[in-house]
DNA sequence: TAGTGTCAACGAAAAGTTTCGTAGGTGTGT
DNA sequence: ACACACCTACGAAACTTTTCGTTGACACTA
């Protein structure tokens, strides 16, 4: 139902999460020097996508406008919890310590996760 | 360097660190019912899982066993920091609470996670 | 010895991903 | 009007992933 996008078209979806509904130029000028790929590899990935439902297209001006269907929470969570699910057992912590494990976090990190931890404790109750 | 597993060739590997190293029959009749796919398939996949050099193989016997050339809390914190990194901006936090609002965690989840935030500090320091 | 079963090797098909070149259309400025 | 810049569409190449059929080797057994 809902494909998952590969490691280039989540590239894109970070793009227009945090620039809006944007044309491939925009796209395409905010990916440069990051992988250098060239103008007619945006497009047709932003074609592609949109064949997915990944995006939608509004093309009712010369320059397509592009926006993801999906709202980041949503799209990142998934992302998320299928690798919770097929590498860690479905368990939270189990995931949470393979993270630390990879990447060293400072106290103050902990300390975010924890605050976080009651804020969704909050949120739940 | 280290080539990162597929999803089928993460199947496999997450049966090797279960039982060990292992022949192609071995692995295959674990992973039967849950993927459905023929013998041949689970044996090209393990060669070329050879070839890429996330297993070893030893060929004295004539069925070949197989064994994970990474352990298994590398892989996963890999896989895990992967994903920190490339999804959630290499924040720790941000990962856990994507995890949890893609998959609810009861309030015994949520003390298991404290819990190994406590241990992680202890073994920390 | 002839048949049966198991094994690795190989090739190849089908699908998906990533990349780019080229063609054709539209708009702008000189 | 002409050249130039920019846009989409299309096709195709190169690569990876997943799947399986076939072949040939080896061993066991009736």
């Amino acid at each position: 139902m809902k494909p998952k996008p590969t490691a280039s078209e989540l590239e894109i979806l970070q793009i227009l999460w945090n620039l809006g509904p944007s044309t491939v130029r925009q796209v395409h000028e905010n990916l440069e020097g990051k992988n250098g790929s060239g103008y007619t590899t945006t497009l047709k990935l932003m074609q592609i996508m949109a064949e997915k439902g990944l995006v939608l297209r509004d093309e009712r001006e010369r320059a397509h406008v592009y926006r993801p269907v999906s709202e980041e929470q949503e799209t990142k969570g998934r992302l998320a919890g299928d690798l919770m699910d097929r590498v860690f057992g479905g368990s939270a912590a189990a995931l949470v310590l393979g993270a630390l494990s990879a990447k060293p976090a400072s106290p103050e990190e902990i300390d975010q996760i924890r605050r976080m931890l009651k804020e969704y404790e909050r949120s739940r109750r």
